[in-house]
RNA sequence: GCCGGGAUGGCGGAAUCGGUAGACGCAGCGGAUUCAAAAUCCGCCGCCGCAAGGUGUGGGGGUUCGAGUCCCCCUCCCGGCACCA
């Protein structure tokens, strides 16, 4: 067949030549359209915008590929589609690049932003780029601040304390990331804990709505609800006190004698054996004044991680503070005990201790010699104080040794025991685990807050005519603290409401309220005189999200939070952004590091070493091949800069080109699930596309002459072979439709390779097979578009299919052409196979008994039995049991 | 530690409702083409077995005529744990 020369597949000049095309014709340019919303629906196609990192990883191929699919499908059945790109571009990296390379954040940012989008454009994504955004423009974060001053007035941001990790060396406040093992990254030093203030955001506000409206989010994966929902983490108890007669220097009671906790419990009263409290607790503070070993234990306690990781697999420490408290239905005396499990922050920062019935307190019992009294009984089971059992935490028992509360049930009993305890003022109460969101960040590369401190008037929010308050873009960080604490020109300010001279706030905010609302402004781009306007209204909510599953709970959950807040407002009419969510699974390489003298680590790209083997294969270790000592293997992780284990895709599109790069990424495994990289196979992908680029080279020169103009194939008596190609065709279509559907795209695309497989093996001699060729392979090109789109722009063309494959309809399979008389059915004997059976499409079940019973496998296999079961599966199989 | 998810040939994965395990690829093996190689094409390919057959979806148990799929227990891996984004 290649008499005539068939030009050979460059994936070069075939992409340029389609990227050109599409930005001639500004294809991907979206338009509202709201008059023609019932024929023409929007579709909001979004993908998470990427951290401006550097380089593309193979994570954001996935992504964004997975992201462009969507887009381009939809587009094909008809929808009005935006999908946009942008850039979360304030953030520690750039900090961190500036502290090793002394470039300033911001011209490392906008250079990789600028290297990024070029990688992002060879990749061929159906992007409408007229409304790219950064979130450190001064454009996008004016909208920040002024929606942060929205919220400080309607006191949704307020100001208090917050916990942070101090390094001492560096006077600095230190990111979880940068402490490690407990010290600062750069010093070494032992990380303090530090309180100091902050702006927070009440999204506790809205924690039943945040949970309630889980449950009208039918287009979200169940893992991610039920991920948000125990985040949330509503949970019913009775909040109480412990009465005490424990008085300050002055002589005033702490806490007016009361010692508030909450339980979820409260039918485990009777086996309270102590009560512990915080370290940073007042009753700990008063007890450590006259008491060194405990002041220490609190000081210890003081140091340490403010991880809430770290806090659930230390050891449970405590130490006694000699005082009791009163129990409140007993009048028992209760030894009060400082724990280092027990947070401040979560609840009253006290907690009555059950050893009997809390895994947790049981140990510390143990631990410390304190007393186990069990007060629920499960069934027959016997309790011993040797070990702890699964069922001591039950929920499922009755009380025992309660008194009058005996042989009630968990419900029955914390209804007896809250309405016992409500003259002493306690109460059914509901509890989150959510708290509030501190956004304050002692860093300089981010939006600054607001804020203006004057010696007079106190804090005041800058003026709305006066925003954005504009960052500094010529600061280079060192390590060493805020560079903005230095800038007198950033910070020396008139004070708006007195003029007197003032400061202005140096704290910026976290990134996540950068990304809580970049998907409302893309529709609203470049509005100068408002945060959002009418076109918003148009596309929101975002129809499809798709970004990795790392993002399940915060930034999804903030996003919700600040769309609530902007509903509240009256700014947009959506309360939940995003109605669909898919997420990707993770792109995972191995990590290799080593620890720095000062205790740090520092990562090696997989390139830089060679791994150790263990028989089976398995890496035990590496060699850093530039000096050939040890590094140590970390086992595989996410791709990312920081861990330096990120795989450019330029090599790739630079070897085989953005299609097969797509093709591979979409071929390797289903979106949700995580994928280690492994570049073995991108060979077959290019095959693959070199052999459609060949088929439909080849029938151009042969094939295509003998089509006629209107297809003669609907009704069309076949012969066998191209009806049995047809339907093989059709029968690829209608799965590769359905799993399109159910956004399955490695088995799109294996499905367009057996389309190609049945299209090589068909006869083509006659006007019938040119005819069925033909439409399969315009079936083919459509189905391969969305993963391909430059190899099926050009081939569509070439094929003489139409001018532009983008406004191609998705083609439906002919459910004529999958009919059949005959079919084929297993035939198992006793559950194993033994055989398969021809029968009429449409015989009846005795009739399929009768012949299946009959054969020659049944036969043998049933060695002269009696069947004594028939179990026939319409379509399937047959089962003998015997 | 807690919450969520995963494990199927040498490798990536398929199997829609409990009904043919291994589709489609990669790697490998054999062959064709070639002076040779690359490229391309054809065939084979879970494991044990000459075969008949047996066996097999991380491990152990259960439900069922029938389990990769449902239930219970366990192991390992991945994501998140509020200042990485």
């Amino acid at each position: 067949m290649q008499e005539k020369q068939i030009p050979a597949y460059s994936p070069a000049e075939v992409e340029s030549a389609a990227r050109r095309y599409w930005d001639d014709s500004q294809a991907f340019k979206a338009v509202e359209d709201p008059g023609a919303a019932a024929a023409r629906p929007k579709y909001y196609c979004l993908s998470m915008f990427p951290y401006p990192s550097g380089k593309l990883h193979m994570g954001h191929v996935r992504n964004y590929t997975i992201g462009d699919v969507l887009s381009r499908y939809h587009r094909m059945r008809g929808f009005n589609v935006l999908q946009p790109m942008g850039w979360d571009a304030f953030g520690l990296p750039a900090e961190n690049a500036a502290i090793k390379n002394a470039v300033p954040p911001a011209k490392w940012t906008y250079d990789n932003i600028d290297y990024m989008r070029q990688q992002l454009k060879a990749l061929g994504f159906a992007i409408d780029w007229s409304r790219e955004l950064a979130t450190c423009q001064p454009s996008y974060y004016r909208w920040n601040q002024w929606l942060f001053l929205r919220m400080l007035e309607k006191g949704i941001a307020y100001k208090k304390t917050q916990t942070v990790n101090w390094d001492p060396v560096d006077q600095t406040v230190l990111a979880n990331e940068q402490v490690i093992d407990g010290r600062g990254w750069r010093t070494g030093a032992l990380v303090e804990k530090r309180e100091i203030p902050g702006y927070y955001l009440g999204i506790t506000q809205y924690a039943d709505q945040l949970l309630d409206d889980l449950d009208t989010l039918d287009g979200w994966p169940e893992r991610v609800k039920t991920m948000q929902a125990n985040w949330i983490g509503k949970s019913t108890g009775v909040r109480f006190a412990f009465g005490h007669d424990i008085r300050d220097e002055s002589g005033a009671l702490i806490g007016d004698g009361k010692l508030w906790v909450f339980t979820t419990r409260a039918d485990t009263i009777m086996g309270v054996t102590f009560c512990a409290v915080a370290a940073e607790h007042p009753l700990a503070t008063h007890a450590a004044r006259d008491n060194p070993e405990l002041a220490a234990f609190i000081e210890k306690c003081k140091h340490g991680s403010v991880m809430e990781a770290d806090m659930a697999t230390m050891e449970k420490e405590g130490l006694p503070t000699g005082l009791t408290v009163v129990h409140p239905l007993t009048g028992e005396a209760v030894p009060l005990w400082v724990g280092n499990y027990v947070l401040m922050s979560y609840g009253d920062g006290a907690v009555m201790a059950v050893p009997a019935h809390d895994e947790r307190d049981f140990g510390f019992a143990k631990k410390y010699g304190l007393p186990v009294r069990q007060v629920i009984a499960v069934g027959d089971n016997a309790f011993t104080t040797d070990a702890w059992a699964e069922w001591y935490g039950s929920k499922d028992g009755v009380c025992m040794a309660s008194g009058k509360y005996d042989g009630l049930t968990h419900s029955a009993a914390v209804d007896a025991i809250a309405t016992d305890l409500a003259d002493k003022g306690g109460e059914k109460k509901v509890q989150w685990r959510l708290r509030d969101w501190g956004v304050s960040r002692q860093r300089y590369w981010g939006c600054p807050i607001p804020i203006i401190h004057c010696d007079h008037c106190g804090d005041v929010p800058v003026p709305d005519d006066q925003l954005p308050v504009v960052l500094p873009e010529d600061c280079i960080p060192d390590g060493s603290g805020n560079p903005l604490l230095t800038r007198d020109d950033f910070i020396n300010v008139a004070c708006p409401k007195c003029g007197a001279a003032a400061k202005r706030e140096t704290d910026t905010m976290d990134t996540f309220v950068d990304s809580s609302w970049y998907y409302a402004r893309y529709c609203s781009a470049g509005n100068d005189g408002a945060m959002v306007d009418a076109r918003t209204d148009y596309w929101m909510p975002v129809d499809q999200y798709i970004g990795g599953i790392e993002h399940a709970i915060l930034h999804l959950l903030y996003s919700r939070f600040w769309s609530k807040v902007m509903r509240d407002m009256g700014l947009t009419t959506v309360g939940e952004p995003f109605a669909r969510l898919l997420t990707q699974g993770m792109v995972l390489n191995h990590i290799y590091s080593r620890r720095t003298d000062k205790g740090g680590i520092e990562y090696y790209a997989p390139e830089e070493i060679t791994p150790i083997r263990d028989d089976a294969g398995r890496i035990t270790g590496a060699t850093l091949i530039a000096d050939g000592q040890p590094v140590d293997f970390q086992g595989m992780g996410t791709m990312s800069k920081s861990k330096r284990n990120g795989v450019d895709p330029q090599a790739l599109i630079d070897t085989y080109g953005a299609d097969t790069a797509r093709f591979f990424m979409m071929f390797a495994s289903p979106p949700e699930q995580t994928l280690e990289w492994n570049d073995a196979g991108v060979e077959g992908a290019h095959r693959f596309l070199k052999r459609v680029w060949a088929f439909a080279q080849g029938y151009v020169a042969e094939l295509r002459a003998a089509v006629p103009a209107a297809s003669t194939l609907e009704g069309a008596k076949l012969p066998v072979a191209l009806a049995e190609l047809r339907r093989e065709l059709h029968l690829v279509l209608k799965q590769a439709s359905y799993d399109l559907g159910k956004q399955q795209f490695n088995t799109v695309a294996s499905g367009s390779m057996k389309m190609l497989n049945a299209l090589e093996k068909a006869p083509r001699e006659g006007r019938q097979a040119a005819e069925v060729i033909g439409e399969g392979l315009s079936m083919l090109l459509r189905v391969l578009s969305p993963i391909c789109p430059h190899i099926t722009h050009v081939l569509w063309r070439d094929c003489g299919f139409g001018d532009d494959i983008l406004r191609a309809p998705w083609p439906e399979p002919a459910e004529s052409a999958l009919v059949q008389d005959e079919i084929e059915l297993m035939l198992q004997v006793n559950g194993k196979l033994r055989g398969s059976l021809r029968v009429a499409a449409d015989a009846a079940k005795d009739a399929i008994e009768a012949q299946a019973l009959a054969s020659e496998a049944a036969q043998k296999f049933m060695e002269g039995k009696p069947a004594k079961k028939v179990v026939v599966v319409p379509g399937r199989l047959i089962n003998i049991v015997c």
